[in-house]
DNA sequence: CTGAAAGCGCTTACAG
DNA sequence: CTGAAAGCGCTTACAG
């Protein structure tokens, strides 16, 4: 590579590195170097075009400045949004980011903390996998800063940034019954975590209120074999003697391909069936006369805090500092 | 941290910390250890959880096994798919990756190009900004593996990945006047780089060709001002006494605001104007009815080859190993 | 005001 | 077959 080191810096102008060093982290007061010194050293380093190895500093100091976010992937528009942000905020705060996608997996998720975690990350956000709970309560113990993302295991004593997913399900349900649907049907992962049995719990909570929970109308979906589920479980769902008036799609990938089975099915979507989908998508824009509600979670705001309670882990050593809830809004046009 | 490292191994077995690391690093035969102090090793390290410390390993070895990728915007879906199958080519390689924003600005650029080689990158993988050429040919000179991807500069001697961008414009223009189009508008970024003025040559050259072009149905709208740029372009284009009978959008961020705006005006889509679009969209699933050709990226093979290409700079120590153009197909339904 | 030394955790040539 | 030493580039406590 040929990089200039700080000892070339120091053998030219006949100082020592640790002068060099002082100099160039702003520390001369520390070190009382000389002005005169200063300037010529500032003038040198600029000179050979000095780069600072952050590899030899975090060997040196123990921090690297770096944090890991662990996704289920990145090509997901939700975790790519959340990724941009956590990343503007990262860098406010002087820290980069190391992504890494599980796809899912649980073998994959305990990979990537190997990963990064050899690599010397200061700490991590995590979106956790659905069977990870024993490795992440093993990372929390060993006092890895460290902050779950969009889920979290709630008999867990972890950090997290979640959403209030209890209250927007209520909110989607509300505004499906509000308008008269009597049959309102729900399509979800069949997955456990957190997120996705708030979500559940919401639709249940809000139909029996109304008196209008079926247990049948709720369809689980696998995410490893969704087209199929979904297709299947609306095909069902349609043919079904007693029809449904209301879909609530409990994802953003999950309502794409419902609604898509929709169209091919010829089902007015807004008239023959109300719909709510989690999550904005594109296609809403486009598509005005339907005008489908959504969910909005708030991206920015579970970047930032994210970023904001791992930093404050990193710089004060402590390894619990909140768990924060936000809420999502349906977004009814 | 409390962190093991493979002094700790070696105290507690009353061997060297070389001997570990020949062990650990499945060289016992360089060094000739015997198998029975290798297990010994083997299984003391499982048993104290080490895991070894790559900062140190690249201070050390003067490789990270990390490449940086610098993309305009990870929130943009064609680049998080990209990043994503970089991702997973770049693991199977052994490599990390690193992603940073420029959100298209040169400073940007420069700064994260700084940051990621001061972290000791092994090499980078970059989506240019416009007027980056001559930090881009600076790092270039400067032997630090690179591959150039989406966008090039032409005149520089540099590895990089992109699509032929002339042709995928000729296919899409060929679609719309074999329809019998005779007025046929773009609306393209009012950018300098290879790519745009590709795609801006290929829209010309056909037209002329077919005896169609006329300089004013071009519509160059600014990234910084896109909405009301695509806004105004369109309304221009349409109030027009002598109206278009197509467009092309000449990216996905400028057909998913144009194709909304027509919406608005209501303009029907594929009756009133003929639209191919670049890039596919989320979209154009919905609306079969609409059947709106677009124009597909390889992507994953484009990270393919983008890490493959940096790999091969990487270990080979080469600056220049190859330049690579990929078809992008004409999608219509 | 400035320098010499130690050490972060690793690997690699060398010596025995 | 195994160990001691040097060194990657940095920072920090210490000595003068």
């Amino acid at each position: 590579m040929a990089q200039v080191s700080l000892k070339d810096i120091a053998n030219v102008l006949g100082v020592s590195s640790a002068t060099v060093s002082l100099v160039l982290n702003g520390k001369e007061k520390e070190g009382r170097v000389s002005k005169a010194l200063a300037e010529k050293i500032r003038k040198q380093a600029a000179l050979m075009n000095y780069k600072p190895n952050n590899l030899a500093r975090g060997l040196r100091v123990g921090k690297t400045q770096t944090i890991g976010l662990i996704v289920a992937d990145i090509s997901n528009t939700f975790f790519s949004s959340l990724a941009f942000h956590i990343q503007e905020y990262a860098e406010l705060s002087g820290y980069a980011v190391i992504i890494a996608n599980t796809n899912e997996s649980d073998a994959k998720m305990v990979k990537m903390i190997d990963v990064l975690r050899s690599r010397q990350v200061d700490g991590l956000i995590i979106v956790p996998t659905e069977k990870g709970e024993s490795y992440i309560e093993e990372i929390s113990k060993s006092g890895m800063p460290l902050v779950l993302l969009d889920r979290t295991f709630p008999k867990l004593e972890v950090n997290h940034v979640i959403i209030d997913n209890y209250q927007a399900s209520k909110k989607a349900l509300q505004h499906l019954i509000n308008k008269g649907c009597k049959r309102l049907s729900l399509l979800i992962y069949n997955n456990t975590l957190s997120h996705m049995q708030e979500r559940k719990r919401g639709y249940i909570d809000t139909l029996k209120q109304a008196g209008l929970y079926d247990p049948l109308l709720i369809k689980e979906v696998d995410y490893n074999n969704l087209k199929e589920d979904v297709e299947n479980a609306l095909d069902s769902l349609l043919q079904n003697e007693e029809k449904v008036d209301a879909i609530y799609f409990a994802t953003n990938t999950i309502s794409m391909i419902g609604i898509k089975r929709m169209f091919e099915l010829n089902i007015k979507v807004q008239q023959d069936i109300q719909v709510v989908c989690f999550d904005k998508n594109d296609v809403f824009d486009f598509s005005p006369e339907l005008s489908i509600p959504y969910i909005t979670q708030p991206i920015p705001d579970m970047g930032r805090y994210a970023v904001e309670l791992l930093v404050e882990q990193i710089d004060k050593k402590k390894s619990t500092s909140g768990k924060i809830e936000l809420f999502a809004e349906l977004n009814s046009i």
